[in-house]
DNA sequence: TTGATATATACGCATATCCATATATAATTT
DNA sequence: AAATTATATATGGATATGCGTATATATCAA
């Protein structure tokens, strides 16, 4: 599915929004990541992001033993508009992630 | 609760995109109006209508007997975006929903 | 007040959703 | 191959959601 029904259900969860929310402002993201940044368990992490890729909200690419998660270009162009206008709203929670992620020992620093 | 969670969590039925849509192409319906139109029963039209209003996404009027909705102004501007969108994805169950609207027999013909 | 029409809500039930915990798979390192 | 790290999935249980039917409330007309 890809409608837009589907991408509501996707996004009428805090953890979902949490993570799109995270993807949008840094781009590209690994789940040792989210789970840092958001301080959620690693499966629940997992779960909501096959949720958001069933969606089709997000495109995933495994890079060695990670897998990186950014949010889908083939996103409809209200998705955008959403967020923009929801990081204004969850921006003290939104500091406080970036901040754990900030401070995250070995992040994967890429390839 | 007024935030896009909720806002979403309302979008993400059929039920409620039609009532939705139908108010968007519409300006303004009653009930009986959409339970014509979408050809649902009219507990299931007020229950989902309700939900709608919880999300602050429809106003409501009462003129006489009938309860007039329509979508709330104070929505975000990518609720619009949404249903601008899906107004062409639900393009040929939205036209059988007009037609049955327009042959529907005394329609509340306002004041 | 009685009857008719419009709308809202309550109830019981089926299904869906979310969670925590445990475990499986996959890639990497030694 | 064995151990380690990263990620995914399975399981059982609690809560939420949606549905149909029945009923309550509200307005109007007579």
């Amino acid at each position: 599915m890809q409608n837009a029904i589907s991408i509501c259900k996707a996004f009428g969860d805090e953890t979902r929004m949490q993570i799109m929310l995270m993807l949008f402002s840094a781009e590209e993201l690994c789940v040792c990541e989210l789970t840092a940044a958001l301080d959620l368990s690693q499966p629940k992490i997992s779960r909501h992001i096959n949720i958001l890729r069933g969606a089709n909200l997000v495109e995933s690419e495994r890079r060695g033993q990670w897998m990186f998660y950014r949010i889908a270009s083939s996103a409809p162009a209200w998705v955008d508009a959403l967020l923009q206008s929801e990081q204004t709203q969850f921006g003290p929670a939104l500091m406080r992630a970036n901040e754990r992620l900030s401070g995250m020992a070995s992040r994967p620093s890429c390839c």
